[in-house]
RNA sequence: GUGGGUAUAGUUCAGUGGUUAGAGCGCCAGAUUGUGGCUCUGGAGGUCGUGGGUUCGAGUCCCACUACCCACCCCA
């Protein structure tokens, strides 16, 4: 138990934590291309704000989030998810009063939901998101779409799926939501039990159930995307206008509608269609009508979160991550007692020449040492050795190739750097 | 929350209820004393997940708990 990682967590490891340096750099440099700047926000907030942001109709607020009282007695819950907290700090910090649009990313953010583990789901993940405030045109989704894919894609990913759908706007959707109920009628009944429960709460959601016998019903369900007013058809149609002249494969999925209550308009995710397929990278959507309703000005917004271990699991299924780096490049051997210090002094003057070098720290014999050096990857061995000392000379290996040279001790760091660089 | 599988060395795994629990890989050391990868030799390393129970005797059978893997629900 002392022991033991907390179930559902990973401890990011050397080996691993290279590949998140690696793909947070790509993220990096894909929101910053579109014009999108860092917001890092607080791993917890005030439970209220998850509770009237996400939904307290939704999965996540219901079953899935780490609540607990702080010893000041107020309510405090780990994120669940990243739109929420970068909504409150938009607010707070009164950027709705600056130039908008306002575009904001957050990198890797932590996440925790509580709910069972399973391939590509964990209690703790991170989320890679993007969020624009104060744009009502389609063309922020398109943005965030095009940056998204280009962003998959400039990985290696293949076979990526875009799923598209709209799901109205406060204008169109209670018509809807009266049009459905009037389809489904006293066939409710024969639905389960969740699904009775959504047809009070949020009638939209019954469309996502997995039940056969509710699929059955639903199949011929009368659809959104046939009663949204004229905007949100018009939002609708451009948005795809602009993902088909920027070439992205997409597909209209009539049955996304997404597990957080705040969305508008436009819905979005991306699917996997390798490996375990059908699981999804990554949703967003757009919500209009968030920040208005956590306390700020009406503000048009959209976004996405994308969840970093996915990512990474889809790359090594598709055998797309890079190798680890060799954490050294220049080994720095020594032969004899006396030898220490002048092989102590000589790697830190490698290092002050931004090389990586490294030296024994474990007094091992000189065989031992290049045994280490081997293991470790290192491209050179410099020896510092008794009888090359007196005669002011450093040796030093090619591991690869075995060759041999001696250099005066004096330059032999900057020569080795431009050796090695 | 529900269901299935698993838990033995650092790791991957063997191990009919019966001596002192094993192997491959990895780790450490050595193979005439100043040189890595290959080979050979030796060594270290285990409360057999935790706690109960059955039994003369449990790594092995039973129960509970915990964790991991997989699936459902849901989601990234």
């Amino acid at each position: 138990m002392l022991t033991q990682a907390p179930k559902g967590t990973r401890d990011m490891l050397p080996q691993d934590a290279y590949l998140w340096q690696w793909i947070e750099q790509k993220e990096r440099e894909a929101a910053a291309r579109a014009g999108y700047r860092e917001i890092r926000t607080p791993v917890f907030e005030h439970t209220e704000l998850f509770l009237r942001g996400v939904g307290d109709t939704t999965d996540i607020v219901q079953k899935e989030m780490y609540t607990f009282k702080d010893k000041g007695d107020r309510s405090i819950t780990l994120k669940p998810e990243g739109t929420a907290g970068a909504v409150r700090s938009f607010i707070e910090n009164h950027m709705f009063a600056d130039t908008l649009p306002c575009k904001v990313y957050y990198l890797n953010a932590p996440i925790f939901r509580y709910e069972n583990p399973q391939s590509g789901r964990l209690r703790e993940h991170h989320q890679f998101g993007m969020e624009c405030f104060g744009g009502r045109e389609p063309t922020v989704e398109a943005e965030l779409i095009s940056t998204l894919f280009g962003f998959l894609t400039g990985l290696g990913l293949q076979n990526l799926r875009v799923h598209i759908n709209s799901i109205g706007c406060p204008e169109c959707r209670p018509r809807y939501h009266q049009k459905l109920k009037e389809y489904l009628g006293e066939r409710i009944h024969d639905m389960c039990a969740t699904c009775q429960e959504r047809f009070q709460k949020n009638p939209l959601r019954i469309l996502d159930c997995k039940e056969e016998k509710c699929k059955a019903i639903v199949k011929d369900a009368p659809l959104i995307l046939d009663c949204l007013c004229d905007e949100c058809k018009a939002h609708f149609s451009q948005l795809q206008a602009l993902l088909s002249a920027r070439g992205i494969p997409f597909a209209i999925d009539p049955h996304i509608v997404r597990g957080l209550d705040y969305y508008t308009k436009t819905v979005f995710e991306i699917i996997m269609q390798s490996g375990r397929e059908g699981l999804a990278l990554c949703g967003g959507g757009r919500y209009d009508g968030l920040v208005e309703q956590l306390g700020g000005p009406a503000t048009h917004a959209a976004g996405f979160g994308i969840g970093a271990e996915r990512i990474l699991m889809e790359l090594k299924n598709q055998n797309l991550l890079p190798e680890m780096p060799a954490a050294t490049d220049v080994y720095v051997a020594n032969l004899g007692a006396d030898m220490k210090i002048p092989a102590f002094t000589f790697t830190q003057a490698l290092r002050d020449h931004s090389v990586k070098a490294d030296c024994d720290l474990t007094g091992r014999s000189l065989k031992a040492q290049f045994k280490f050096a081997d293991k470790i990857g290192a491209k050179y061995v410099a020896l510092i050795g008794g009888e090359e000392y007196e005669r002011g000379v450093v040796k030093l290996r090619n591991m690869a190739t075995k060759e041999e040279k001696e250099l005066p001790l004096a330059s032999a760091a900057d020569e080795i750097a431009s050796i090695v660089f």
